[in-house]
DNA sequence: AATGAATGAGTGTTCATTCAT
DNA sequence: TATGAATGAACACTCATTCAT
């Protein structure tokens, strides 16, 4: 959420980037609790005096930061996005191989939701508030995918014919799997859960 | 949706059921009409006026066969959710065994997708607008699907320790595949992606 | 309520007065359920659907025998206020005196207020919804008791200057010792109040 | 109605009390449009809009101050009920005797009824709408009443049995006085007639 | 006479956004 | 920057009444 503190990036007419350190707080505790009301309520059911006084600011203060509630939710939606691939980058890190580091982002994956259990809510309302980053959202994920498939066939280390349906297919999985046992169940061994999805991966793509 | 105009089946306190063929007409059109609606504007953009506007009935119809737009909405939710378990149990009437059943219900899924594209939007609204149906839609998806690798599983098509983690990875496969080639996408050849992804299983699951 | 049955008396345009005995039938189910809802919700909280069901007629049954809600209430209402005189005048029937007479008035008052409840929510809220019945109503009591007060001045049984005014205060008496102690209260000893009050009076009015 | 600008009294979840001057000009002005259209169309035939409207402020001004229809009433209610208590109280201020003073109260009452022609109807309207706050009006005022009796018995200004049976007797009187001559009719002599009732009590309440 | 589906005007309430202080 | 009162468009829902059967 660090960048977000910084700058949102999209901001058109005014600059809305905070310039004092007690404005730079401000914010921030806008976008903590506007996580966790959008992520408990939902969009349509959050409204912006409940983020505000969450965040135990002014109701006014809300617009000194963003343009609208759905600048606001697009913000987050963002941040959420870049936060998971962050997530899988550094689990990938220190991977032997391309399945070893499948299974290493599943787990971080399903690890993560379950600590951020408002991801799903806050990602899949996009389709909805915001559906361009919705899109881009699962497009760059599978694109990430893809591009590490790619380096597997490459080297030799998957068959010759995994592509982009695979990424698909894999991100579904991961996506399925951490609905299930990150976000629904809060005792299930993810270890377990990565181990029996990067089998079923490991066979399937490989020969 | 044949079963929602004999009776949606949760009437509380009144019989909302229509007695007439005129009620019948009504109701129909009422739902053909939200289906429309709700897919392409979603729930929260979607009002009550524009919905009986484009059935051609009157507003105050709507509240003669649902108590409110939560109400119409489940009645949707789950009558898709019904749906595509129709079409998945259609689909692999005739396969030769586990396999290619799983194929076929991909290919006829992302299809119906295609020619459904709301699905998507209603089935993914009901996480924000009735989570109950939402749960309720995934897990007896998932419980179809693992019920098909148990039988696998019996007969010796799959490895012995297939089991509820391959379901929801199944699962989440199909859905973003359908996603992908189904609804974002007009053009992709279907048959090629439940090819690819059954090549995927085929190896993943045996042995 | 006899009377309403036969005719409601103030039909403009059609005669709604029924014609066969099942005909009959339906309008009293239609005036007692309409009695006990209008009691007990009020006017406004009171739907035809409610009053139909209760009584266990259609609810386009209610429009063949009255114009209007309004007009359901305003028979109700005339009903209810002759009721009460009915009640005055049979007490006084037999009464030795004027004060005697009264005495009677009260005591029968008050336990008809306490056998119907409804009463004066009924005529209460007629000052909203009828508000020529609701001064018809306190008028022509005021009138009535005035008129016997007139008589006692005359047979010298009360002071010569006792008039209007007096009429007046006794209705208020009367009207707010049966809310007291016939509708607020269950078990209160209305021979007393009754004595009470007249105690009151007969010093009162008299030398 | 000077306290109902102060505080209400009853908030439950957020203080609606105005922190600015001009939010305490808004409040006053919606609290007097509501006493006139309250008074005139009573509760179910006057809208939000009417009362923000007759108050030069903006339809959702209302919440700002008052949580829903209802609550406006009941402040309102009240406010009157407090109103009436205290035009008595001042009344009695210099009374020589009890029975004086009954007579100033009445004088008072009905001179105030004149100047308010909204009271009856608003209070009598709390029947329907705050049935709670109705009640608390009658009995609050009955209790004065009884209090003031029961002083002029210990002084041995009025009979040993008097009590509250005729605490609801005066009360009612003057409620009806005030009715007929106060609200009904607008060139009564109004001296005369709490001369009239006074007669009648003095000598009723006496020996 | 009876039935109940259809109608649509009416209204309380919410809430994102603006703006004066 | 911060504050919170003010604004008004928008909308779900109710229900008296009509009318075809």
């Amino acid at each position: 959420m660090a960048d977000l503190v910084a700058n949102s990036g999209t901001d058109a007419t005014v600059d809305k980037t905070p310039r004092t350190e007690r404005g730079r707080r401000t914010l921030r505790a806008i976008l903590d609790a506007a996580a966790i009301e959008f992520g408990t309520r939902g969009f349509h059911d959050t409204s912006i005096v409940a983020i505000t006084q969450r965040a135990g600011v002014a109701l006014g203060s809300f617009y000194t930061y963003f343009d609208s509630k759905e600048a606001l939710f697009q913000a987050l939606v963002r941040d959420m996005s870049t936060q998971v691939g962050v997530v899988g980058a550094t689990a990938i890190a220190d991977a032997k191989d391309i399945l070893d580091g499948e299974r290493a982002v599943l787990a971080a994956f399903t690890a993560f939701a379950r600590e951020h259990r408002e991801l799903y809510r806050i990602i899949d309302e996009a389709e909805f508030v915001d559906p361009a980053s919705y899109r881009a959202h699962y497009e760059s994920a599978a694109t990430r995918i893809g591009a590490r498939l790619g380096d597997g066939v490459q080297r030799g280390e998957l068959r010759a014919d995994v592509g982009e349906i695979e990424a698909w297919a894999i991100m579904g999985m991961n996506v399925f799997l951490g609905l299930r046992y990150g976000v629904m169940t809060d005792d299930a061994d993810l270890k377990a859960v990565a181990d029996a999805a990067n089998a079923l991966l490991r066979r399937g793509l490989t020969r």
